[in-house]
RNA sequence: CGGGGCGUAGCGCAGUCCGGUUAGCGUACCUGCUUUGGGAGCAGGGGGUCGCAGGUUCGAAUCCUGCCGCCCCGACCA
């Protein structure tokens, strides 16, 4: 009658499929590549975003909103930019369909085709600078700190729930600055922000550093990202914070006058997360018997589960519980009481388990007796009996536990599978074996780095902004190098 | 785009090779009774254009032709 979850070692992907199917997060929809986003997924979706909107809105950004559809034309204005995106779009070509003649259904309608096609935006650069152009005269304009909550489509030729999806949601925030220096710490801010809300919040450690040549956001100057291990020991990018020089300012014209009067184009930024840190918290921190959610983002926090026979045991546990409710809501906590008698209590409890819910109580004839509940935590499946007065200190105690525990685990995860290496063969080693970071030295050429990435599926995730300087060979080349880069394979 | 798989009840599947009563099983659902400290038991019940179109045949889920869709692996990928 168990319905267990395949296990995690013997097909970590289908594990990964069955639990986001399962816990009710997302389904596959009728559409290649794009998924149904469930109440339960959603909700959890909402809580990060509003713990990210907060944290923008903290450091000076405000919400705007642009256009689904971008221009064609406007794509092509900076080269490296449609180049990187082009062979992924999908293209609006008509407006209007019709009655088939034969009857069959609604054809297009081939007298309503458009004049200049329009892409469903994969990422908003263009229309944002080409509007930016008109709000932006002088210094006194700048800087413009502005983030949008939107979805935007790729046409991947593969998709994954969550990780890789033809639409996804995601925040973009693209800002303009006078200069520079002010651009490059924009786009530093934003990269620490994104750690921030990963390790706080996700309870997820990440790696923070730059992105290579080669992996650099098309448009870009550079290209900082956060990095996290995942329980297969594959990588996942988190987040992109770019630092878009005056590229984009360029490509749409858009200049100031500086205080000194002389006129000079703008210094951009973007950076982003999207609904992709949905599938990191799942892998992250999940387990053969469902979710692990880290007690800040999970929408239920707490449950309580009544065991009864009778109306009179159930109407003593709703006293008991609704003390608790009462209690645990006004210190923010949030806390559901499941007392449907359609399911039986060992549903619930495997139920809970499944969708991640960081601590349950269960509530019996045999606790009022004895004036006491049975916390347990999912983390660690522990059980405990608690006085009922005790209840709510223990619980304010456990969430912050459970937050800290997940967080450690998974970073003494990533640090038994995070390998300095020094020749090529170790190299290989070390991501066959037991996967994970490998640190190495790299010559810093895109040919090696491309050499590395055919022969092994390895690729550089980043070269760490925490890097130590230390003398070495490129575990390739041989040539000298100057500290290790952080190279894994990815998702 | 290459390789593999799948399409039969809400979901998961068997049946297809070798055509033949009324298309079956698990689960979910409905009703009743008994249950409830780890996914309850028993009894009864409802639910199907077998992906679509055409063909062969007395007869097609099953054979043939064409089409559509989705999933997985790979290549690709902020």
């Amino acid at each position: 009658m168990a319905k267990s979850l395949p296990k995690r070692s013997e097909d970590y992907s289908l594990w990964y499929n069955e639990i986001v199917k399962r816990a009710d997060l997302a389904e596959h929809s009728a559409v290649r590549g794009c998924m149904v986003i469930k109440p339960y997924g959603y909700s959890i979706w909402e809580k990060m975003q509003a713990e990210i909107d907060r944290m923008f809105k903290e450091t000076g950004h405000t919400n705007a909103y642009f256009p689904l559809f971008v221009p064609k034309s406007y794509l092509s204005k900076e080269a490296d930019h449609v180049e990187g995106f082009a062979k992924e779009c999908a293209v609006v070509t008509h407006y209007r369909l019709k009655n088939a003649d034969d009857g069959s259904g609604v054809v297009v309608d081939p007298e309503a085709k458009l004049e200049e096609e329009l892409i469903v935006r994969p990422t908003s650069e263009t229309v944002i600078w080409n509007t930016y152009k008109n709000w932006i005269q002088s210094y006194r304009d700048l800087p413009i700190l502005v983030n949008q909550w939107a979805n935007v489509v790729r046409w991947e030729m593969r998709t994954r729930l969550f990780l890789r999806t033809a639409e996804f949601l995601w925040q973009e925030g693209h800002t303009a600055h006078a200069t520079k220096g002010e651009a490059e710490a924009e786009t530093k801010q934003m990269l620490d922000v994104y750690a921030e809300f990963a390790e706080c919040f996700m309870a997820m450690p990440v790696i923070k550093g730059v992105k290579t040549e080669s992996e650099r956001f098309p448009g870009a100057v550079d290209t900082y990202c956060i990095e996290a291990l995942m329980q297969d020991g594959k990588a996942l990018q988190a987040g992109t914070s770019h630092f878009l020089g005056q590229n984009f300012a360029k490509a749409f014209d858009v200049r100031f006058a500086g205080m000194d009067g002389k006129v000079d184009y703008v210094w951009g930024t973007s950076w982003g997360v999207s609904t992709r840190l949905m599938g990191a918290l799942i892998m992250a921190h999940s387990d053969d018997q469902g979710l692990v959610l880290p007690p800040k983002l999970a929408p239920i926090q707490v449950v309580i589960v009544p065991i009864y026979k009778t109306d009179e045991q159930l109407k003593s546990i709703r006293k008991v519980a609704d003390q608790i409710r009462t209690e645990l809501r006004s210190s923010g906590i949030s806390i559901k009481f499941d007392d449907r008698d359609t399911q039986s209590p060992g549903w619930k409890f495997a139920e809970y388990e499944l969708k991640g819910v960081p601590l349950r109580i269960a509530i019996g004839p045999r606790d009022i007796e004895n004036g006491t509940v049975e916390i347990a935590r999912r983390d660690t499946k522990e059980k405990a009996t608690y006085q009922t007065s005790a209840v709510c200190d223990a619980i304010r105690g456990l969430l912050d536990e459970i937050q800290s525990n997940i967080y450690r685990k998974a970073f003494d995860f990533r640090s038994d599978l995070t390998t300095k290496v020094n020749t090529y063969d170790e190299f290989k080693e070390a991501l066959d074996g037991k996967g994970g970071f490998v640190m190495a030295h790299w010559d810093g050429t895109v040919e090696t780095e491309e050499k590395i990435k055919a022969e092994t599926k390895a690729t550089i995730r980043c070269i760490p902004m925490d890097q130590e300087e230390e003398n070495g060979h490129c575990i390739y080349s041989g040539k000298p190098s100057k500290g290790r880069v952080v190279f894994a394979r990815a998702y």
